[in-house]
DNA sequence: CTGAAAGCGCTAACAT
DNA sequence: ATGTTAGCGCTTTCAG
């Protein structure tokens, strides 16, 4: 008669029979409740490493009604900054012994709302939310979920509702006295919008606005130019190469983000016009692939590492019932000096590739 | 006394004694059984609906064994081809109504190995899995498993296991072609690596090789230039920059990624060598970045969009066991020209980005 | 076409 | 410090 356990999953049953103890002392071992003696706990786990035992995770949450599993919501994976954070959510999780599983919704507002109620909140015990399509007006529908919800980005804010976030006005503002301090004086600010009241954008640009100002320069319109709302190379490019064409002098450009920051550095290099020489270049969000540009460039971190970590964390504590008041956290920022304004950084240690 | 039903979430039992009908019945609704009364279908709906019932997936993978979710093991999302990959992957599973997770490796054996035992297996119903440290004489450790797995990548073969691959070798050969078609004849080989004798490099060193041979001539070893194990930025700007340095003559790189050509072609500007008239280059994979590089990358698209489609496809059939024979697929790869080798392209639409 | 009963593997509550 | 009982919400027999 062969033996059906080498082809059957154990279960816990089956390891209690095996320690000679019920199936609870054996719940008991898994999940490391201190009061079981020395030795029942050993032949415990003996049992289990002989019978190849794993817990079931359906069962558990069936039971426990949690699955230890989070949703975290993004526009979408290619665009590296999400990539990225992406990333570090998972490595972040995994410390907490949580899972993550990942919603794209391409900053369609219909999937952005979807994805609140959709089918995968049945499976999650909460959700890291990073829309791009909602905005105030929208926070009703993120009220009274019957789920813990951590908000990130700027699109909306809520007393009531965990958030992580930037300091994206002071931090704009320094990278703006960055390119002040090199002596630039005709700054581009490439993002605002006049359409959006909401966002990075209108953020960013007061910090802009406030390093002008406390330089005693006047604001040039001019040089404060719109973009279309997805923030990337292709838009960077076109928009710096508009503003050349249309004769606007400048010598210096604050991108609102670094995917812009590197499109415009790209489309200005292609015209013969030099980075850092005739315009410096500073970004926002210190992406990797900064780190590697011709030249690099200088950046904002805005919290790369605690952003993700607070995140995950905030809502581990949510979900265990350990957290207090809703909190607003945004992290500390820095200046990151690379050659797009003639400063110059040292590489870090290369990550694998494929 | 307060409806409870509004905070408590609804069950199968609610929603059969609402519509009057069994659990069963909603259970034969919910999932499509097809014999159900149009007339009893649409009671059952409309219960679901005043009820906002959602299924416990739980429950149902308690009873079924299933979970509805696969795994995807890579090395780093942070790496741009392994965020595209996962991206597109998460969407093709979407499309079968399959949760993905995901879990990162960093590339280190012992990840690799826990992976394929760990505790997430539990949670899975199998596992799409990219490994980057395990090789040949690790096929036992993917045999026998209790769970469906399709493999990526060149690390490892195995006839009873499924296998989502490139075309390497052909591939390869037709990106020095275009080399050489340019005129180019001292082209670099960057990646190979004597000490590797399995993955994507030596199947591409094959591809490189049978070129030069056919267009008759002489492989000069010092030009197949071997790298670190990772293929990024800075070792391809290290590598040709010490290439230079020792003073051997190229007029053109094939890279064996994309990220060695981007860093390559970094190197080479910064110091005073045109791309692509001094020296042109070729990468693989055709990753997002390189369409916005200064100047755009030529690469190899070995099948971007069939690879993730394919790999969710194999491993969804098999767990529902419609699959046949394992199978090795590779799909039609092609060339991308774009400005590193003088061809040109236009760009696609643009991804949002924040 | 629909209903009744049983049980998937686990843990909360209680008992000892 | 450990055992007993019950039941989480679903689907799978098996009847009808």
């Amino acid at each position: 008669m062969p033996d059906r356990e080498v082809f059957v999953a154990a279960t816990m049953q089956d390891v209690a029979r095996r320690a000679g103890v019920s199936a609870k002392t054996v719940s008991n071992v898994v999940n490391g409740y201190p009061y079981v003696k020395p030795e029942t706990r050993s032949r415990v786990l003996d049992a289990i490493a002989e019978l190849g035992y794993r817990m079931n995770a359906s069962a558990r949450s069936l039971r426990t009604g949690r699955s230890g599993i989070i949703g975290l919501a993004l526009p979408e994976l290619r665009v590296p900054y999400f990539a990225e954070l992406a990333g570090a959510v998972i490595a972040a999780a995994e410390e907490r012994g949580v899972t993550v599983i990942i919603e794209q919704h391409g900053g369609r507002r219909d999937l952005e709302l979807e994805i609140l109620t959709g089918t995968r909140r049945h499976l999650t015990d909460g959700l890291i939310y990073s829309p791009l399509a909602l905005g105030p007006g929208d926070e009703a529908a993120l009220l009274g979920l019957p789920y813990p919800l951590v908000l990130l980005g700027e699109r909306i804010f809520h007393p009531e509702i965990d958030h992580v976030t930037m300091q994206n006005t002071a931090a704009a503002k320094e990278a703006t006295e960055h390119l002040l301090g090199l002596g630039r004086r005709r700054i581009v600010a490439m993002g605002p919008n006049p359409t959006q009241e909401v966002g990075s954008a209108p953020l960013r640009l007061l910090g802009y606005r406030a390093a002008m100002d406390e330089a005693g320069l006047e604001i040039d319109p001019a040089l404060e130019v719109a973009t279309a709302r997805s923030w990337d190379h292709v838009t960077g490019a076109r928009t710096i190469g508009r503003l050349v064409d249309d004769g606007v002098r400048f010598d210096a450009v604050f991108a609102f983000n670094d995917s812009l920051a590197l499109g415009a550095m790209h489309e200005l290099q292609v015209r013969g016009i030099a980075v850092p020489d005739d315009v410096a270049v500073v970004g926002f969000d210190a992406i990797d692939e900064g780190r590697f540009s011709n030249p690099t460039l200088t950046t904002i971190d805005p919290g790369r590492a605690e952003i993700p970590e607070a995140a995950v964390r905030l809502l581990d504590e949510r979900r265990r019932g350990t957290a207090g008041e809703p909190q607003r956290i945004a992290p500390a920022f820095r200046l990151v000096p690379g050659g797009s304004s003639g400063a110059e950084e040292t590489l870090e240690v290369p990550v694998q590739a494929v």
